[in-house]
DNA sequence: GAGTGGTCTAGACCACCCC
DNA sequence: GGGTGGTCTAGACCACTCC
């Protein structure tokens, strides 16, 4: 089960492999894990490396600890949309729809004082603006506009704003998305958003704007949605 | 700064003298903090102890590391509603409202379908129903109904209902809040929701189902709130 | 008292960054 | 090559739970 030999990190093969056991139902929420002791003699590793993996799953939740007791599977977590920081894609997949992409809109435009703003750029700067409608089961859900520093993330094509933006920004430019924020307000749909979405002028919608952040706090896109609100339901899980 | 005879873990007593030193400013986004020996020579405590304190506050988004470089303070995090878990009481203080109260029903009832289902109880048992209007200024902001289990959590009392609830659990019960999962949507006032609300018949709204949970994964309450959407947005921070 | 997790030490070597 | 964080060891003692 754990190599030695493995460049990968010990506490990780150990973490993967807890992971697989829960995730398998070998180990059942509720069910007492081995202690780490008991782990630290079997694998002929330090507690302090056990210790390592067990703070990671406890920090996923998929532990818990209680002090002079043990360490236990947590209960699963309930329909959980990954935490939150997912693109539509992944939202919509782990809804059980299969996403589609429209896009409709893909220009460099000089950063107006609201995008400067939400960017931290200065005004007029080059930004990708990029508008697509995201379909579900072929349906229209969203409208969404991006906006990106195009100093920042270089090189976006119409090519990848149809396939995977965040892919394209993690893995090609090796830069890690941190966090966001997310501001939701419902109102009605505007006659522009009525069209593209295909329901009626008025219809209720709910609005999303969302900034991402990367691990030093520089923002990376700002975007703007609206999403039907007869079909969509935002689902968030925190812990505390 | 660091006493070591102190029954205050080390690890603790310096992650809270860094942030400390973060919030007052002494050290500022972008700065790079000592290295993690000279924190440990300086303050004759081991590096895994100095390690357990930064990778707190990396974990809680104070600060993050670049391999090879340094040990960096992150950005501040914007206009933080405080990861989201918070009650209405503490989310009116901090967008710069004064919160009210005003309760409109306390009841134990039996325990619906619906409710025992998302309590994870059996039905017909005791639940507490208790339903405010919460205030904002003075203005109804929001509707908001709680079920909570009554064998799991005891002794509530209107009194309690009117400050508390959460402090009740917290402190008394000595419970802890783990974590909570909520769905978001918007549609339009009922009849009844806009008397209550005094907004108009059919005004949007925004329908918030929270569900919390103990670390074990027990359900503790089910709240269904009802927000009037030209005064409300919901915001929400989230990390990768 | 035995067993559990919580804290802590004093080292070690590796991987990566920058000069 | 020197400095940084990343991983890891083989112990130690403490606090808490349960019997």
């Amino acid at each position: 089960m754990i190599n030695k030999n493995s460049p990968i990190p010990l506490y990780y093969q150990l973490e993967e492999h807890i992971k697989g056991l829960i995730e398998n139902g070998e180990l059942s929420p509720g069910d007492a894990l081995p202690p780490e002791r008991e782990y630290a003699e079997k694998y002929q590793i330090s507690r302090m490396t056990v210790r390592q993996a067990f703070t990671q799953l406890v920090n996923e939740g998929y532990l818990y600890r209680l002090q002079g007791k043990g360490t236990f599977v947590a209960e699963r977590k309930i329909e959980q949309p990954l935490q939150g920081l997912t693109s539509f894609t992944e939202d919509m997949k782990a809804r059980g729809f299969t996403p589609g992409n429209k896009l409709i809109k893909f220009e460099i435009i000089p950063a107006t004082s609201q995008i400067a703003g939400q960017l931290k750029i200065s005004e007029y700067e080059p930004v990708y603006e990029i508008k697509r409608i995201r379909l579900a089961d072929g349906v229209p859900m969203a409208l969404e506009t991006n906006y990106i520093s195009a100093n920042l993330i270089k090189g976006l094509t119409e090519q990848i704003a149809n396939q995977s933006l965040y892919g394209h920004i993690e893995e090609h430019l090796n830069l890690r998305i941190e966090s966001a924020s997310q501001v939701i307000e419902s109102s009605s749909a505007s006659q522009n958003e009525a069209k593209l979405l295909k329901i009626a002028n008025g219809a209720p919608v709910m609005h999303i704007q969302r900034n991402t952040y990367l691990h030093d706090g520089t923002p990376v896109e700002f975007v703007k949605s609206v999403y039907r609100a007869d079909r969509y339901k935002f689902m968030i899980q925190m812990k505390r």
